[in-house]
DNA sequence: CGTTGGGTTGATCGACCTCAATAAAAGTGG
DNA sequence: CCACTTTTATTGAGGTCGATCAACCCAACG
């Protein structure tokens, strides 16, 4: 599911896969079974396809902009995709972890709630907004796939609140790795090594902590034997251990 | 919109009005406008009515309790309802607070996602959960309200994190109070006045801070003649000064 | 190579928490 | 209606967790 690290080749064949099958892409989406595509017979799937493109971003590149309008919505086809918002000042906030499957642009706003920058090689596939939401009308079987991903997306809003108002640093750090981990799990299955595309920042920024907070507790979690820091990632000693400190 | 604060007389009168107008309540429904039921056709609103109750629940009654079983949802009539989580250990997270035309159970989820409690008098509308959502699927013009209303419900949330993780006690004090004044600005226009039906354990909650820092930053705000704390809510001194400190 | 950007670690500071006392308000029962 | 208790709000003093500031390491890269 995710890419391979060395940035440029992947892309390069990335966009030559999307040339190739691009008049059967939908049959051999990866997430063609995860995302809300699932809800769509093989005619609906057939006409989506004819607005959509497929898109490749990489490492940094924003796919769409906070506060931008909203021509596109998109779908995550590979790699992970961080949503963040900003305040005047420069503050900013991560919102969600986009990974394969899910969608940016749910709420069909006019403008976009928040930036979304590809971390590392990242393919999704692309629709004018408004042909989408037309195409939506008339599928009810999407829109109530649609709605109850939203309202899966605002659940784990809530949870998210949960983390960044009332848990410590180290629960913070530790919440962090096991919900990302079990996100994964549900496309690839368990796995006990974490990939972590996104820099120090960026999950402090998530975590709504700073940059040295998060390095500190993550070097406490390895000093614990409960995880083991590895390049672009960390790998879990004790699941179990990881779990109680996250408390979740 | 607001009830009386005097809480049994309110509440006897409330229950005699629903009995009185059963069969015509949609009709007469202060929130008819605003809600999700502003979707509905004459004949779907019937239909609607059929299956709904009007309860009135009581200061700080529970309309609904995390993680139990979903039977029903809820749109509420009138009142404020404070939607909270909490943590095995009794930590507790505010993650909204519903007032008049909000609906809870969105998510159609089997359980439900938070805890919900009334803030003084307030009056809801149940429907039976699997009723509703086989009613929602006859209605593509509620289906869609619904989702657009989740997607609402998702960007409140964000902004919700945003305060969380990267706002000062004094921005997050202000930042809720200008929040709280513009959605009840969309049911009875413009006001000074703030009701605040809940404790300043709910706001610390909800602000990711103790009862002490809420009590510090409230005081400090009306020291620089910003607001005025009055009984059971604050007024407004100085809008724009207001909206400056909370940088929102 | 030198440079640059990310990551770790240490020392210090300060915003917010904790603990404690008091005040004010709201119930409660006679 | 008034004592009495209980709950909620405010204020103060002191402690702590995470922020800030700064140094250093390391890998990538021109």
């Amino acid at each position: 599911m995710h890419l391979p690290s060395s940035p440029a080749p992947a892309s390069i064949v990335w966009q030559r896969h999307a040339v190739a099958f691009n008049e059967s892409a939908c049959r051999h989406c990866p997430v063609r079974g995860t995302s809300i595509c699932a809800a769509l017979s093989e005619d609906e799937l057939l006409t989506l396809q004819a607005m959509s493109k497929t898109l490749s971003f990489r490492q940094r590149e924003r796919i769409m902009e906070e506060d931008t309008p909203a021509h596109f919505v998109y779908n995550i086809i590979a790699g992970s995709v961080l949503l963040s918002k900003l305040l005047p000042d420069g503050r900013r906030q991560v919102v969600g972890i986009a990974i394969p499957g899910d969608f940016l642009g749910l709420s069909f706003s006019a403008r976009h709630a928040f930036t979304a920058t590809a971390l590392g090689d990242v393919e999704v596939c692309r629709y004018p907004r408004l042909g989408f939401e037309t195409f939506v009308d008339r599928s009810k079987a999407l829109l109530k796939r649609l709605h109850s991903t939203t309202g899966h997306e605002l659940g784990l809003a809530q949870e998210h609140m949960m983390l960044l108002g009332r848990r410590s640093a180290e629960e913070k750090l530790a919440c962090f790795l096991v919900t990302l981990r079990d996100r994964w799990a549900q496309i690839h299955g368990p796995r006990l090594r974490i990939d972590l595309p996104m820099t120090r920042q960026d999950i402090a920024d998530y975590l709504g902590l700073t940059v040295e907070t998060v390095s500190r507790n993550l070097t406490k979690l390895a000093r614990h034997k409960l995880i083991a820091i590895i390049p672009d990632g960390v790998r879990i000693l004790d699941p179990a251990g990881l779990t109680r400190v996250a408390g979740c």
